[in-house]
DNA sequence: TGTTTTTCCAAAGCC
DNA sequence: TGGAAAAACA
């Protein structure tokens, strides 16, 4: 069954001639569990929508016997696209789409069989948030010590590993609320199964509970399922990789498509052990790797491959490329944050001028907080920029508001919605009145809308509130019978108008009034494409995205984890200093494991570039309006010097550093930490302020250690003390630093200036 | 019930 | 610093 690539082949299939040689392996292999390797820039995309067009052009499946799955929709459209383009006609019928979108299709179908109606609802963050908060509070926990952001996260990472709340392992319970965490997570289960709605997570979670307990199910989509593609496939999380799993039994033709050095994702419940098990996994697997790069210039490749190779446990791929060494990679420095920004803003425009398009250059940050620099710079030289990754448009107030009404017309037992929009505009419906509501419908196991309804037929409601409920409750019915014969765009204009949500913003002097009626109307110009209001909803609950105003050429700005998959011909990668990035929550909650993905993420930063990199970090930057010094990344370190056009201060400067600058910055560090560049600014009178200020910041009681102006001797074996790791024992030196033993935190290299003799500290 | 003031807190963001 | 949510106030 498996088949050699040979030239022969290539010449029998014409779509296979623009492919080297492992690509066509890839995409000719086509029985049998493969994983394909593919290295950025490697022409992945080329070979998976080859591979899906070679099966349909050979006819060994038909388009509903193909499954591809990806991350994100429009990666999901891309491939129609290309493989409709290559084949050349429209495909129908495959199915093609995010794990999510392809999910929600099996339990619509399926829904009863794990006690859902078809018509369930799929909740976003924010509406679980709000249920959250609901079972919090009625469970009189501090939600300000235990938020209901954090519950969400803690039950969202249980469902990325596929355990419902019965197979939570008793060492996973945490300590939540002191140890309610599974109880809350079963109380959300049971309410979503009320709501008739399902989260994110369920999605893949429930599919799973679905096959497991109905095998006939299982057994149906086995014999459906010829091919299975997946791309991406260093992102799955448990639940998804156990999903695919369950779902290849049947042919064994899996081919999943990735990159171990690009699994960014961890944080949000990937598990890059997926990709590196997958021989494990699929016994018999082939494997092909893609490492011949059409992308970057040679020292650039150089630089990304000598980054990542500090990496341990990798599959381990080699990208070159026959492009040429090209340009060096530029490494600068800047004093603060706002320089840094002054001196990209001069490399654009120089750019610019030499004929760059500006849509052809990014800067890509770790965190959202450094765009702020880059666009208040841009916005003074009048550079046209455009942030990617801003609050996507079904994420807006007025959207979820319309969306709101328009579920409690389809699902009146949508209590979140309901609530969402019941004194939205402001019908006088207050607090006290929502209350009483949920109260009822807590007593009498009703939804909030059918409290609503047995409320107004009693005398416990002010008779003002009770009169606007019942016209409420009217309008509602009113606009559900009309759902049945009325266009849904036009049903849903109608809504808008006659309950006063428009005027609303009509008369809503706020600058951006006029946007979210703009919103509004390409709302519902967007139904217009949708057969009905269900297929509208769960298009706009899986899918909606933010409209693109397009037309003139703008730099971009985004994250490095927006950029995946993307490509620049200049990219400006700036504040790569320890703390930002890497960045100091991913070293303090995943150690060695949050570090190397921090450094996957250099690898993409670096690996989107294809003629210029220009790599930056300034000696201080104001984060949350605090000025804070920082110290070089030790990525920086790691790049390759024979690649590097080094023009950041400190060589020019000869390297020289003095011991004080040096020392704020292992502080920060943590004060173990491998010898760093400094700035060589140590002279300006706003370096000694800012340290002034640090020295008080250290712990909350402004406790003031200071470095030791005089550094202290000691001798091996001396005890010692260390603010942040307590005590211990000397037992090397190293220059300025020693290397000690720590009762309890083991063994460090500190900086001698932080650590005083065990006596005095006593 | 609606508006203003205070307080709190801060990663990345797919579906 | 700045935005969101809670608390205080009208």
């Amino acid at each position: 069954m498996a088949q050699a690539p040979t030239t022969t082949q290539q010449q029998d299939y014409p779509w296979l001639q623009q492919l080297n040689e492992a690509q066509s392996e890839a995409v000719l292999h086509t029985d049998g569990p493969v994983l394909v390797l593919a290295g950025a820039g490697t022409g992945k995309t080329r070979v998976l929508t080859t591979r899906l067009a070679h099966i349909l052009m050979l006819g060994k499946s038909r388009p509903q016997e193909l499954l591809a799955v990806t991350f994100t929709n429009k990666a999901a459209r891309e491939m129609k696209e290309r493989v409709e383009s290559m084949i050349n006609h429209p495909t129908e019928g495959w199915w093609l789409g995010t794990f999510h979108a392809l999910a929600a299709r099996m339990l619509r179908r399926n829904a009863e069989l794990v006690g859902l109606n078809s018509q369930f609802s799929i909740l976003d963050t924010d509406d679980q948030e709000r249920l959250l908060k609901q079972i919090l509070n009625a469970r009189s926990i501090d939600t300000k010590r235990w938020t209901a952001k954090t519950m969400a996260h803690i039950i969202s990472r249980w469902k990325d590993r596929g355990w419902l709340p019965s197979k939570i392992p008793a060492a996973q319970s945490g300590d939540f609320a002191n140890g309610q965490a599974v109880e809350i997570y079963q109380e959300y289960q049971d309410r979503l199964k009320v709501l008739n709605a399902v989260d994110f997570g369920d999605l893949l979670l429930l599919c799973l509970d679905l096959f497991s307990n109905n095998a006939d199910v299982l057994a149906r989509y086995h014999r459906q399922f010829k091919y299975i593609l997946v791309d991406e496939y260093q992102d799955t999380n448990v639940a998804q990789y156990l999903w695919l799993r369950l779902l290849a039994q049947g042919h064994k033709n899996i081919c999943c498509v990735g990159d171990d050095d690009q699994s960014i994702y961890g944080w949000r419940g990937a598990e890059v052990g997926n990709i590196l098990r997958f021989e494990k996994d699929f016994p018999g697997a082939k494997v092909v790797r893609l490492e011949c790069n059409y992308r970057s210039s040679g020292h650039i490749l150089a630089a990304a491959t000598k980054v990542i190779a500090h990496n341990e446990g990798r599959l381990g791929k080699e990208l070159f490329t026959d492009a040429g060494e090209g340009e060096k990679v530029v490494l600068k420095s800047a004093w603060d944050g706002e320089e840094e920004a002054r001196q990209i803003g001069e490399e654009i425009e120089s750019f610019q001028s030499k004929g760059t398009s500006l849509a052809n250059m990014a800067i890509l940050v770790r965190a959202s907080f450094q765009m702020r620099e880059f666009e208040e710079r841009f916005i003074t030289l009048g550079i046209p920029y455009r942030v990617v990754g801003g609050p996507r448009f079904y994420e807006r107030l007025e959207i979820r508001d319309a969306l709101a009404y328009l579920r409690v017309v389809q699902q009146p037992q949508d209590d979140l919605a309901f609530e969402r929009i019941i004194n939205k505009p402001k019908r006088g419906i207050g607090d006290a009145t929502v209350q009483l509501l949920y109260q009822t419908a807590r007593a009498t196991g009703q939804s909030l809308y059918g409290a609503t309804e047995s409320l107004v037929q009693s005398d416990e409601l002010r008779p003002k509130v009770r009169s606007t409920l019942i016209a409420l409750l009217g309008d509602f019915q009113r606009w559900r019978e009309m759902s049945v014969t009325t266009p849904h765009p036009e049903l849903t204009e109608i809504i808008l108008d006659e309950s006063g949500y428009t005027t609303m913003w009509r008369a809503d002097k706020s600058p951006d009034a006029a946007g979210r009626l703009d919103n509004l109307k390409e709302l519902i110009s967007a139904m217009g494409e949708f057969e009905n209001l269900p297929s509208f909803l769960e298009h706009v609950s899986l899918v909606m995205e933010a409209i693109e105003a397009g037309g003139q050429e703008r730099v971009t700005i985004m994250t490095l984890h927006g950029a995946k998959g993307l490509e620049f011909d200049l990219v400006f990668l700036p504040g790569w200093e320890e703390g930002v990035f890497p960045n100091q929550r991913a070293l303090d909650e995943t150690g060695v494991k949050g570090l190397e993905e921090e450094r996957r993420l250099a690898y993409v930063g670096i690996t989107r570039a294809r003629k210029h990199l220009y790599i930056s970090y300034a000696g201080r930057r104001r984060i949350h309006g605090q000025y804070t010094d920082s110290l070089v990344s030790r990525f920086v370190e790691e790049l390759p010097a024979d690649h590097i056009d080094d023009k950041s201060s400190s060589t020019q400067s000869g390297g020289s550093y003095n011991g004080f600058s040096f020392n704020m910055g292992a502080m920060q560090d943590d004060g173990a930490t491998i010898e760093k560049r400094s700035w060589g600014q140590q002279s300006s009178p706003g370096w000694h302020r800012a340290q002034a200020r640090r020295s008080q910041v250290i712990d909350g009681k402004a406790k003031v250690v200071q470095p030791s102006a005089k550094p202290q001797s000691f001798k091996l074996e001396d005890r010692v003390f260390h603010q942040k790791f307590g005590y211990g024992t000397v037992m090397e030196f190293d220059g300025d630093k020693l290397v000690v033993g720590f009762d309890h935190s083991g063994e460090k290299r500190v900086m001698a200036g932080f650590v005083q003799s065990a006596q005095a500290a006593s």
